[in-house]
DNA sequence: CCCCTTGTTCGATAATCTTCGATGTGTTCG
DNA sequence: CGAACACATCGAAGATTATCGAACAAGGGG
């Protein structure tokens, strides 16, 4: 059998539409999904800055959470840091279109 | 001169990304829009009753303003009813592919 | 082994959102 | 005019979310 899930992400069937939406429907998480699409993959420190995101690391880390579990990005661990990615592929499949008619729009 | 806008619906050019997607993130919110591109156009009434939700009317009203004031639908008077209809043209002209991708996107 | 870095989790507080019933406003109809 | 209808708005209660600092866990380097 194949394991589709880790518990951290849902399965890419899973996807539901109001949540993802709603998770995009912060400016926060808007720009850090906008700059993870710039850079391709990030560990988080670099992620914040480069989204130009001013909270407290935990705060970010809050927000990452809500774009993981809608499954909008994926986090993997390297070492001491984890690298995030956007889901774009899933995305595309299940919902096509819609992440890059997010990435495209002007801010 | 041309006046575009009437205090009630923002202008096409000032719909901002976030906005639209957080409103768009509420189930219920997502299936009036569902449901309205359904019907082409319909009153409040009708469209609750479509659109499934069971809630009081003064709630329903409330989500349609959030819909509204996000720029995602348009509201006019017809009597003692208001019609409402979606912004599709404006939608795609600021946020290309956005409306469709939502649209045609699984529940 | 200590310590610094990376990031998560917890607990608290504040802000925002949802929901309702009551009330108000304008419309239509008898 | 008066009742019935379609919605909006107000005010309050409850739920959810955002935010922070403190505490915690795991890695990497001296």
């Amino acid at each position: 059998m194949t394991v589709t899930t880790d518990g951290l992400h849902p399965d890419a069937s899973d996807l539901r539409l109001a949540r993802v939406l709603a998770a995009l429907g912060d400016e926060g998480r808007l720009a850090t999904v906008r700059a993870l699409a710039r850079l391709g993959e990030s560990d988080c420190t670099r992620l914040q800055a480069d989204a130009g995101l001013e909270m407290s690391r935990s705060t970010f880390s809050h927000h990452q959470k809500v774009l993981r579990e809608a499954g909008i990005l994926h986090a993997r661990v390297q070492g001491s840091q984890r690298i995030l990615t956007l889901r774009k592929a899933e995305l595309q499949v299940r919902f096509p279109g819609l992440l890059n008619a997010v990435l495209d729009a002007p801010a």
